[in-house]
DNA sequence: CAGATATATTGACACTGTCAATATGGGTAA
DNA sequence: TTACCCATATTGACAGTGTCAATATATCTG
């Protein structure tokens, strides 16, 4: 049988991972809890353990989504084939719109208690964003230093700034004179010396 | 009298705030709780409502502190009258040092939804590490726009990289070959294009 | 010395995550 | 079909949490 309506509930892990993420960004992470989840989908409150084993669980797979979601927004038009440059303008604003769409659930990306830092899962996902913001830094002009070295620098490099500017926005810590009208991509031009006229 | 043995306690706040850091960095941020940290003082688990209010209200206060500590680690040899190139240098060395000797002070200190956020005290000591990384980001070169437009552009971007880089080193989001000997000082030319020769 | 006020304690409440014990339903083999 | 097994869900309990009202205490002020 279909897994629609397979067992008592149905599917019941998933309905939990939706429900927690609406909780997320109505109430923020602290006024998420299992037992509202659980309320909310319509199960006992103790039904979350059989598929998160604890809250870390629960949260570090709704992350999981999460990132793999923001590989999505990165790479939304890629099937066009764009040339490089295209692609790191999309990737950058993509990242950025995931990060302004969901912002708490961009927090909790980045938290350092809250997770189970070592799910295999959640780093495969990581990685993934990873690999696209190398691709992305590959565009990158460097002067000195080994190809290696170039490399490095542009992974991270790239992903500091486009990981500073998406934070600092969500949050609010930017006033709205200094960003108006600026983006990440009118940030970036710093990022690359090369192609400075 | 003087404010060291005043009353039942005596300087009871700073001692909360000294508990609840103590808490923090031993044991992350959800080990911390009002009740472990009156226990650590010594007193009723219902004291700290006189002084914080609630939890939001010493996580807060603590927060403010950091802020203070950040901008002191920033301008640490200010007096020196060095250049503002060396000056820069060294406020980026030390916004890095800071997030490494504090790592889960730092992350609370961008939470969005664990702090009053319109504290006049917080915002306060926000604004002066914006101010000293303003003064960091004027040695920037840029290309395009007016003065005004350089000036707001280099001010995201600085702090974009600069706290992009604390976090995600805090985080263990970089793995160590990427970041064998590159300092935040080593990314920083990219945001140069002028400087390079 | 007495009253007022700031500060601290006590006790209670609802809420949280987690666990052990129990119940229930669906899949599977006889 | 029937009987069993196992994955899944529920129940009840527990310690821990923040917060509040009521009460107690110590320091300051007059």
């Amino acid at each position: 049988m279909a897994a629609a309506r397979n067992y008592h509930h149905g599917n019941l892990k998933e309905a939990f991972l939706k429900a927690a993420r609406d909780l997320l960004e109505r109430d923020g992470l602290s006024g998420l809890s299992l037992r509202k989840c659980a309320e909310k989908v319509g199960v006992s409150h103790a039904a979350p353990k059989n598929h998160f084993g604890n809250i870390a669980g629960l949260l570090t797979a709704m992350v999981t989504t999460g990132y793999a979601e923001l590989a999505m927004m990165m790479t939304a038009d890629a099937n066009t084939n764009a040339d490089r440059k295209r692609r790191r303008d999309q990737a950058l604003l993509g990242y950025v719109d995931f990060a302004q769409a969901n912002p708490a659930l961009y927090d909790l990306m980045f938290s350092r208690d809250r997770l189970v830092q070592d799910d295999p899962d959640l780093l495969q996902q990581i990685r993934a964003c990873f690999v696209i913001l190398a691709d992305c830094s590959a565009e990158l002009g460097w002067h000195h230093g080994s190809l290696e070295d170039k490399a490095g620098k542009g992974q991270v490099a790239i992903w500091s700034l486009v990981h500073g500017y998406a934070q600092l926005v969500t949050a609010g810590r930017f006033k709205k004179d200094n960003m108006k009208g600026l983006s990440i991509l009118d940030i970036l031009p710093i990022i690359e010396p090369d192609n400075q006229n």
